[in-house]
DNA sequence: ATATTTGTTGAATCGTGATTCAAATACTTA
DNA sequence: TAAGTATTTGAATCACGATTCAACAAATAT
């Protein structure tokens, strides 16, 4: 039999499988034996701890969200200036390629949400949040004096988020010209308008979300939170 | 028996019966006898016209996309006034509301376009493409002298395409702040500062792309294309 | 050590949707 | 009008996932 473990320890698992699931086989489309499996237990022990099977999915809906929100903030914390922030946390809202587990998750909700009033919730909430943290990023520049704010920092914020989003759409559809660069580039020819500042990207804020480089004809590199490439429909 | 069709009206009608289902219940989500009931048939009858479902899913979706497609460019046809011509673009890449059918098809395909090719990559066209009607109506402006461009012609369309994405996604998700017209007027923030001209809304293009107002208080107003609301799932 | 509680399995059952296909029905053509 | 063809039905079957639950095993309490 698995290695048995406590009500909250196994929960924390599932809830890790079950994202895993999901971005394989869609936010809709897991099937409970799926989740099962990823978690390495049976159909019967996943019930066990959650009788609605939807109460798990939310749960890993949330938590998801809740990583990617929580690295953002990590990857900014320690950088002063508020320009290589603002440069920073924009890559750090978009995916690494076209299998970021974290952002597939997202955009898996997207289209739920239309359906789904507690989906459509969860990323309402996730929306405001990043709004507000690109707010006050633009206002402590602007306070400062390295900015420039072209109009309201809400407006300017609101309209960052929406083209990371978007952008992150693209690369996880596998636009053959847009990946996380470009679209980088893209946002940031927006932020350039909208702080005045020339937001030149420093060798070291690369560094800072640089992926690890890929075997040369070998494999894609594989990093920790990533599922494996999924099937074709 | 249900009126007898021809084979190609028939596939037509199947096709619109598909999109219908597949805005209910989700693009992945969608089952035969949903869809049979939406075109009044039933499931072998389905099966007959397409043996292989995917198929006609694949086939909704494009036809879904062309509509909107279509949509755009037909609204905008007449206009020949670069501003007019850019406001009016803008507001018809949004869905009117957070039922909007077309938008809500799209939205749909933005989770999927991960894991399949085929969805993928009728999104990356339908991206591409809306990028270079904005290309082409920011140029012409420009050799009008009508813009004075603050960047190149293509980064502007795709940033502009790319929030019209991200704030269809927010209206679909009912976003509480986030409607129609508030997108419109966030997207023509960074139009402004884009094309250096104040692009102000005339009332004759808003009464272009005003829905029909809602009754006081008895069920919102429904219009043509337009699918009845969601179940809670 | 024994009893009790908790977590897990695996098999049985149930329900639902996909698939098949012979029969029925509506068109078309001769 | 009769024969032939295309479309649709409806019932039967198949496949598979969800759900239930008795039995078992591991942890914990007594």
């Amino acid at each position: 039999m698995t290695q048995r473990k406590s009500r909250a320890d196994r929960r924390v698992e599932l809830i890790d499988a079950a994202r895993r699931a999901m971005i394989q086989h869609g936010a809709e489309g897991v099937h409970l034996n799926q989740i099962a499996e990823e978690a390495g237990l049976t159909s019967g022990a996943v019930l066990y701890h959650y009788p609605d099977l939807r109460d798990l999915l939310i749960e890993a809906h949330h938590a998801g969200m809740e990583r990617f929100y929580e690295q953002r903030v990590k990857k900014i914390s320690g950088i002063a200036d508020p320009a290589q922030k603002l440069i920073t946390t924009i890559r750090s809202g978009l995916p690494e390629g076209p299998d970021d587990a974290g952002v597939r998750l997202l955009c898996e909700l997207g289209g739920a949400a239309g359906r789904n009033r507690v989906y459509g919730t969860l990323l309402t909430t996730l929306y405001d949040r990043q709004v507000a943290m690109y707010q006050t990023i633009l206002e402590i520049g602007a306070a400062q004096g390295v900015f420039k704010l072209a109009g309201d920092s809400e407006q300017i914020a609101r309209n960052l988020v929406a083209l990371e989003d978007a952008y992150g759409y693209r690369i996880i559809a596998r636009h053959h010209s847009i990946g996380p660069d470009e679209a980088v580039g893209l946002i940031l020819d927006f932020a350039r308008m909208s702080t005045g500042h020339p937001l030149k990207e420093t060798p070291a804020a690369r560094q800072k979300t640089t992926r690890t480089p890929r075997p040369r004809n070998g494999a894609p590199a594989r990093r920790a939170g990533t599922t494996p490439p999924p099937q074709e429909a």
